[in-house]
DNA sequence: CCCCGTAATTATGAATTCAAAACCTTATTT
DNA sequence: AAATAAGGTTTTGAATTCATAATTACGGGG
């Protein structure tokens, strides 16, 4: 069984994704320049799929294209941390709403799973980090809004061009797990109006950390 | 005075500009492939701009790229459309609390000339459209947040998607113009709980119009 | 007559090449 | 010495070329 390449993505997403993450890692710092032909060589790739993957993160926000001058990593100032923030909030807390409305009974035992998960995490900082993504991911999966989805998802990729203001910090595990609980209790409630609001307490409890 | 190209904006980005239009207006049917080089040859160009602008349209829901099977024009089903109609009804009714709050009475003042042009426009249909369209634009403007007025214009642009579920009926326009006189009404008295309601109505109205 | 396998054609994806704009260095002039 | 103009270099943007996957057309066999 040699190579087995197969291409399961496309080169120029592939490339798109190893961008994103060098952004995250600040491996590419905001406001750098970012250098096309030496990326392509490290890639071993040549630029025509390493443009496509630049234009395709300009227009996620991710990276700002200047005429004539190539790709920069955005840079995210104060305001548009806050701003990002609080459509994500907006998003998620519909969605929390939709949820409890709509979820099957199963939908709702998967996601009660996933917040034991949770709370099981408390103390590994990492993993807490990993299943509070899954369990907001499962979240919107259940809201069934492919839109919405894709939508968060740029957001929150732009949320974490600024390595410091995680959307979940540190310090507020105890209290982000006490809300993540308040919202699966609206949740199994069926309480579209009261699982929105609590959602939207839990984002305005991460901004205040943030700040 | 000969050529003057000076180049305003990118290829690849004129280039998507043209395709969006065809697209609404189903030049590019929804579903159909997207022929590169017949495309490319027409426009006069190389495929590598036209490829580029593909990808940033795959990446705002326009099309759909297929592996090694090229571009074709995204296809949105009834759910497709009220989801997305959900998504701008929850963004722009926000988008108006925030501007019920925040705006500078200058601002305001604005927003109520456009509303004047509204109301003058009724009767010709187009123009109504299009100053409609534009009151919607400014207020997001307004409201200042750039994340989200990037987020409304690529959920506007899927909605053009389907030609006959414009965000406004012809038969509406009375109906219309009442429900922004009475966003207006909220705006001016700077009640943002009432304006984002007010904002949800006529927006939850289009959608009734739409079904 | 239909089905399948193989050759020819076509289209995609990616590398390479090319033109021109921006940048940097250097030298000349004031 | 500072400013600026000229020339060379780098880098972007776009065209072209090339390799390979997919599709179609064709022909043989069941």
């Amino acid at each position: 069984m040699p190579p087995l390449t197969l291409t399961p993505r496309a080169l120029y997403e592939e490339v798109a994704e190893l961008l994103r993450e060098r952004i995250f890692t600040s491996q590419l710092a905001p406001g750098s320049w970012i250098d096309e032909t030496r990326l392509a060589e490290e890639y071993g790739i040549s630029r025509t799929p390493l443009r496509e993957a630049l234009k395709v993160l300009a227009t996620e926000g991710l990276v700002t294209m200047k005429m004539r001058r190539g790709a920069y990593v955005t840079e995210v100032n104060a305001k548009d941390q806050t701003d990002v923030y609080h459509l994500l909030s907006l998003l998620e807390s519909d969605a929390a709403g939709v949820v409890a409305s709509r979820a099957s009974d199963l939908q709702l035992r998967d996601l009660q799973a996933l917040h034991e998960d949770l709370a099981a995490a408390v103390g590994d900082t990492n993993a807490f980090f990993a299943v509070n993504e899954r369990f907001h991911m499962r979240l919107l999966e259940i809201a069934d809004n492919r839109w919405r989805d894709q939508l968060c998802a740029d957001l929150r990729k732009v949320m974490k061009l600024n390595r410091h203001n995680s959307l979940l910090k540190a310090g507020r595990i105890q209290e982000s797990l006490r809300e993540h609980q308040a919202i699966m209790d609206a949740l199994l409630a069926r309480d579209a109006a009261l699982a929105t609001q609590r959602m939207r307490e839990h984002f305005s409890g991460g901004l205040e950390a943030a700040s």
